[in-house]
RNA sequence: GGUGAUGUAGCUCAGUCGGUAGAGCAAAGGACUGAAAAUCCUUGUGUCGUUGGUUCGAUUCCAAUCAUCACCA
């Protein structure tokens, strides 16, 4: 019926290290499109070794938006991410019927697939301040202040993260309103376009060698001299990254370098896990292995035909 | 060949004056609505090297044996 005007969004999630970059550069090439990046630290100029970031040689001619979009100065977000992507891909379907989408970032994944809440601006000086309240009175003296702003939210999250807290209270003291009158879920999807969700996975034991080896990789790149440059900016948001921490407190003197490594690896193996805890309750996700590249054809093809 | 030490969780080790064991690291599982590569929660059963002996009962004591290490020849 409509089957010519029909817009794809092909989403490609899967953990560090697992092979995403390659295999979407392949099916990119197949639909004669582009690649949008959904990973949180990509976005970044500054931060290309550290976040195995595709060189040109591996982009291999594919245009890949949302890489080096933004400084490390910048203020990023999923929300701006799920407004600023939509807007881009609404400027690609008016040449192209299927997107690639692909990142490790599960809540910016969300953010353009199935939409977040709307949201109340928040007060920007609101942060600062609360976190200066968690640090003199304390996580009891937030969740004191959650519980009488919004007691629906307050019995329902995790009270001992103080990010998720803060968070709420931003909402709560910006808005004059609780939070959980704004996280109505309204399921929102995307009428724009289909989704279709691909995963990529592997043995764990696999996938933690190939983390491991490309820390190396990326040290003999010189990560080292890339976080050197960066030490002036490492408490910008951007900078709480795995691959960057590490090195700054080895050059703090923290600790030497073997242990800079091994915790490098450690952790990244770690937020590996973190990305498939995340992926593997997602039930619209499709799983294969990275070297399926004609499976997953095969299955984007049945889909696109229905 | 002799003497001594060691052999307990994936790794490094502690411990049980005989009542089947616990730390660190590693690891596993989970949560997640604008900080998300962030943040937070939970999780320790392992032939106590092997085979015998003593004992109501042995990982713990004794003997033999194997392995590793050190020293002496």
């Amino acid at each position: 019926m409509k089957a010519a005007t029909q817009k794809y969004l092909v989403v490609v999630v899967g953990p560090t290290a697992v092979g995403k970059t390659d295999f979407c550069v392949q099916l990119a090439k197949h639909f004669h499109t582009d690649i949008l990046s959904m990973d949180s630290r990509q976005f970044f100029r500054d931060l290309s070794i550290g976040t195995a970031k595709p060189s040109l040689a591996e982009q291999d001619g594919v245009i890949h938006h949302f890489i080096d979009s933004h400084s490390i100065s910048e203020e990023y977000n999923a929300g701006a991410f799920e407004l600023d992507a939509l807007h881009l891909l609404r400027q690609l379907y008016q040449n192209k019927d299927v997107v690639i989408a692909t990142g490790g970032s599960g809540l910016y994944v969300r953010a353009l697939c199935e939409g977040l809440d709307e949201m109340p601006l928040i007060e920007p000086t609101l942060r600062p301040l609360l976190n200066q309240k968690l640090a003199d009175a304390g996580l009891e003296a937030l969740v004191e202040q959650l519980t009488q702003l919004d007691p629906e939210y307050a019995a329902q999250v995790d009270l001992q993260n103080p990010q998720r807290i803060i968070r709420a209270l931003e909402v709560c003291l910006s808005s004059g309103q609780p939070y959980s009158s704004f996280r109505t879920k309204k399921e929102e999807g995307r009428s724009e376009f289909t989704t279709i969700k691909i995963g990529l996975t592997r043995d764990r034991e696999e996938l933690y060698q190939r983390i491991n080896h490309r820390v190396d990789v990326m040290l003999q790149q010189g990560l080292l001299d890339e976080v050197t440059r960066l030490v002036p900016f490492r408490h910008h948001q951007a900078l709480q990254t795995v691959g960057y921490t590490e090195l700054f407190g080895y050059l703090n003197g923290q600790y030497n370098f073997d242990e800079a490594v091994r915790l490098l690896k450690r952790n990244s193996r770690r937020y590996a896990k973190r990305q498939l805890t995340w992926f593997t309750r997602d039930e619209d996700i499709t799983w294969f292995h990275p070297e399926q590249i004609n499976q997953v054809l095969e299955h984007l093809n049945t889909r696109m035909a229905q």
